[in-house]
DNA sequence: ATGTGTTCCTGTCCGC
DNA sequence: TGCGGACAGGAACACA
């Protein structure tokens, strides 16, 4: 589900409600998600105060007073949602977890934080806060795609006599992390470069584009509270709504968006995933 | 080392 | 309405 633009949409929607504050009960409701959750978890979150809530691209950081920090990943349906607004239950009872409610966090101020994953892809973890970059699930992660270490010379070098495609080259989380397949979509369509293309083959100059648009695109779904398909929510259970401006994502055998452009938007299948590209366009 | 296909799980939608 | 199949914002893993 989440690309970095929804999971950081979360984050500032968990912010209020989570950072400074103290956990006064965690409620483990099943033993895993796609991972079994650490020894012990209810006890080591409980009483913890959440220092700060940072985030490492589509991961979300709860640093704690424990000298811990709660890893945070919400799959593809994961959902952390504030007084279980947003669930498909509340409109029964508020008060009871629903079916895939896993993970409830009740705050000292009353709030409730409710992990909701019908999927169960998401996954949850603890480790030292002095080490959480080196915890398995972060260690080979990219450069953050907004942050200073992704620029120009990074991905012309990382993509240098790469055979796949560049689709498959910007899903992967090595060579940059955040990017998931709407955004992909929506980057290789704004700068014309077919999904189908050989990273490596491109020139210089075409994969320099990439970097601007992929800030400017990862930017603007993040002033939009991100894109809402099917599952994902923002805390307070309202929508994202960049999924307005998709240029291509979900809108196949539709008209390309681009001014001017009479192509067809088409979706093809690349390493088991779709993809939306403008044939006319994209090359 | 690279590139590709499979797998985890539940829900929804579409065609018959 | 029911049933089967395709598909879904991810990414680890097994294998060529």
């Amino acid at each position: 589900m989440p690309e970095l633009p929804e999971v950081e949409t979360v984050r500032k929607g968990l912010l209020p409600a989570m950072e400074g504050k103290l956990i006064k009960r965690a409620d483990i409701r099943r033993p895993d998600l796609r991972w079994p959750f650490p020894e012990g978890m209810a006890d080591r979150l409980t009483g913890a105060r959440v220092l700060r809530l940072g985030r490492r691209s589509k991961y979300i950081l709860a640093d704690l007073s424990t000298g811990e920090t709660l890893i945070i990943h919400l799959g593809m349906s994961g959902r952390m949602l504030i007084n279980g607004l947003g669930t498909a239950e509340f409109h029964n009872n508020p008060a009871l977890p629903g079916k895939h409610d896993h993970v409830i966090l009740d705050m000292e101020d009353g709030t409730r934080i409710t992990f909701n994953d019908a999927r169960r892809f998401g996954a949850m973890d603890l480790a030292p806060t002095d080490e959480v970059e080196d915890h398995w699930l972060l260690k080979n992660l990219g450069p953050e795609p907004l942050g200073n270490r992704f620029d120009e010379a990074y991905l012309i070098g990382r993509l240098k006599g790469r055979n796949m495609p560049i689709k498959t080259a910007l899903l992967d989380q090595r060579i940059v992390s955040g990017l998931g397949n709407i955004y992909v979509c929506e980057v290789l369509h704004r700068t014309g470069i077919s999904p189908k293309r050989k990273a490596g083959k491109l020139s210089e100059a075409r994969v320099a584009t990439l970097v601007p648009a992929i800030r400017d695109v990862l930017g603007e779904a993040i002033e939009a509270g991100g894109s809402s398909l099917r599952d994902y929510r923002q805390t307070d259970g309202e929508l994202g709504y960049f999924q307005h401006s998709f240029a291509v994502y979900d809108r196949e055998n539709e008209r390309c968006a681009k001014e001017g452009c009479k192509g067809i938007v088409t979706r093809v299948v690349q390493s088991g995933r779709s993809s939306f590209y403008c044939p006319t366009c994209q090359r």
